[in-house]
DNA sequence: ACGGCTTTGGACAGATCTGTTCGATATCAC
DNA sequence: GTGATATCGAACAGATCTGTCCAAAGCCGT
């Protein structure tokens, strides 16, 4: 998934690649306390005198995976967007895009929201939840303003909680529908605001 | 909190449930997996030999404190709806629910979602949340039949949707207006569903 | 007051966790 | 080839975790 460094594509990825890949798979799918270093280690292929040496500790190691989600997650979204022509259409898209995630058979719900859940205040996790947050409304708003809403404030908060619901019914209920659901939701809001243009 | 057995007010209460409180506390707080057994029998005041002739484990401790968040919440949305005459202000009562709920100095998201983050595909935490999930889907559906919706499984699909979103929305950005924000579209899907009464 | 039950405190076992250390080995540039 | 660097393997330390055990102390109904 996620590479962090510009590594050739030939070969067998680095050892920092290969820690990036396993932790990514393991945090992703059991949660980040759940998963021990010599899991991620033994997944990865690599000697725990390497992690220790690349990453320095568990907690940057985590900062890394939550970034590379963060990333990975933006370029997603931004291919979406871009596909589209009006930013009506580029809302839409988000939740097209959600659609697909959900679809996905190793869909486990938001990394950040699952990672906020067994994380304290001002952790690595707690931190990198707040960066994405932010990323998550000034998408929003952005998008509510370049439509032209009357009230772009109103509007990115209504599809927050839209992005958010799709995200946790699909993760609690195991089913991509959410994303439809919410799609129509969203439509609806985007009628209700009264457009400039 | 949830008192789990007909304890008499009287005196201290007893250790079982000194034991479910300090856990609620910490195991919503902190998370499941992150707070150990000593954090628990330290706080509760309990000692570790009781914990294990009370409740057999870690296992059982977690699920009676699945199992007590689920009943008190369903208490309190129960007397949220009862106050309410029509379903469609039942409804709403719900998202007032969450609304006061959001604004709790402690909230900290779904006990549910949270305990999913951290939970394996088949432990104690993922049937109770399982559990919990059925109920928030049978309510919601009998609310969108009762209030005549022309396709009430669409109706409540929606409404899911947005209790979600809310929940995950106020959790992740620490406001309770999501609650707010949430019920404006409630009525919104309300209005859009037509009804035969 | 007595007997049954709960609870206590603390020691103990075994597993697992993060993190450290270091000599041996593989890899790659030159 | 040679040297620098990355990586390995494996043992080790110290903390923490769940769970067990048991004799002593407290509590409660009768």
């Amino acid at each position: 998934m996620a590479r962090s460094s510009v590594t050739p594509e030939t070969k067998k990825p680095s050892a920092r690649d290969r820690l990036l890949a396993a932790s990514d798979e393991l945090f992703y799918n059991e949660g980040i306390h759940t998963v021990g270093i010599d899991r991620v280690i033994e997944k990865a292929g690599v000697a725990k005198g390497s992690l220790y040496c690349i990453f320095g500790g568990k907690d940057q190691l985590i900062e890394t995976y939550l970034f590379n989600r963060h990333q990975a997650w933006m370029e997603v979204v931004q291919r979406g967007m871009d596909a589209a022509d009006d930013p009506r259409a580029k809302i839409l898209a988000v939740f097209d895009e959600l659609g697909t995630l959900f679809a996905a058979p190793d869909f486990r719900g938001c990394a950040f929201v699952n990672a906020t859940a067994e994380a304290l205040p001002g952790s690595p996790e707690d931190l990198a939840a707040g960066k994405f947050r932010g990323w998550i409304h000034e998408l929003f708003f952005s998008l509510a303003v370049a439509a032209g809403a009357v009230s772009p404030r109103v509007l990115a908060d209504q599809l927050v909680v839209l992005y958010d619901g799709a995200n946790t019914t699909a993760q609690m209920d195991k089913t991509a529908a959410p994303a439809v659901v919410a799609k129509g939701m969203v439509r609806m809001v985007l009628d209700s605001s009264s457009y400039v243009s």
